[in-house]
DNA sequence: TCGTTAGTTCGATTACAATAGAACAATGGC
DNA sequence: GCCATTGTTCTATTGTAATCGAACTAACGA
């Protein structure tokens, strides 16, 4: 539980993220990062069992998406995104728009 | 091979996109179209046998990337590209951004 | 009408990914 | 030190998707 690994964003491509983005639990996950900026995995785990959840956060980590840091017990997570503007630049932007019911049109809302 | 079906832009989801260019196959196909507009199945299919490479069209259509039409014996296709930039704006940019070794990085080039 | 071409559909195989329970690990509080 | 909390890792199961050969279909030309 020590060390977290995350690639380096030059590693990461873009099948690797769009294929991340693919699932509905982790596009969800990311959504939400959109909107609230750093939040614990059960904050974002929607009831789903803890190994569930764990999976789709290694996933989203190893596609360069999102950043987890120890906070004591808890993980927190955060969207990578100043490196992943710059490596795919409208990106989450796209991710953002699609965000269902909420503002989602706001291109800054991300 | 009479009617070919294609979804309503506003039916597809992000999901479903994000699924479909997750593949590297699919991938290099979207990124050829993104250049040359319009292509038969074989010019994209890359020597591998018609059986996948039509599987891969049929997912991209089904995702809204593609619109398939006969012209006699052989299928052009061609990115939906006008409908896919007013219901994802950027996507397409992200995409054609992502072309190996080519002029990607110029945003206009999709 | 017969063959050719281009692509689809079918069927089987194989590989990978989602799910979730159980055991484990790390931190913090008592 | 002991226990609760939070998340990871392990393992198994299940489902889905990629691949490709073979049979099929549609359009075209000789």
């Amino acid at each position: 539980m020590r060390v977290m690994k995350h690639p380096a964003i030059q590693e990461v491509s873009i099948e690797q993220v769009f294929y991340a983005l693919s699932d509905p639990v982790r596009l969800e996950i990311v959504q939400k990062l959109c909107i609230t900026d750093e939040a614990s995995c059960s904050a974002l785990d929607g009831g789903r069992p803890k190994s569930s959840v764990s999976h789709h956060f290694r996933v989203l980590r190893e596609a360069g998406l999102v950043w987890t840091r120890n906070e004591g017990v808890t993980h927190m997570n955060m969207l990578r995104r100043a490196e992943l503007d710059e490596r795919f630049p409208g990106l989450l932007d796209v991710v953002a728009a699609a965000i269902p019911n909420g503002k989602g049109e706001t291109r800054l809302g991300c």
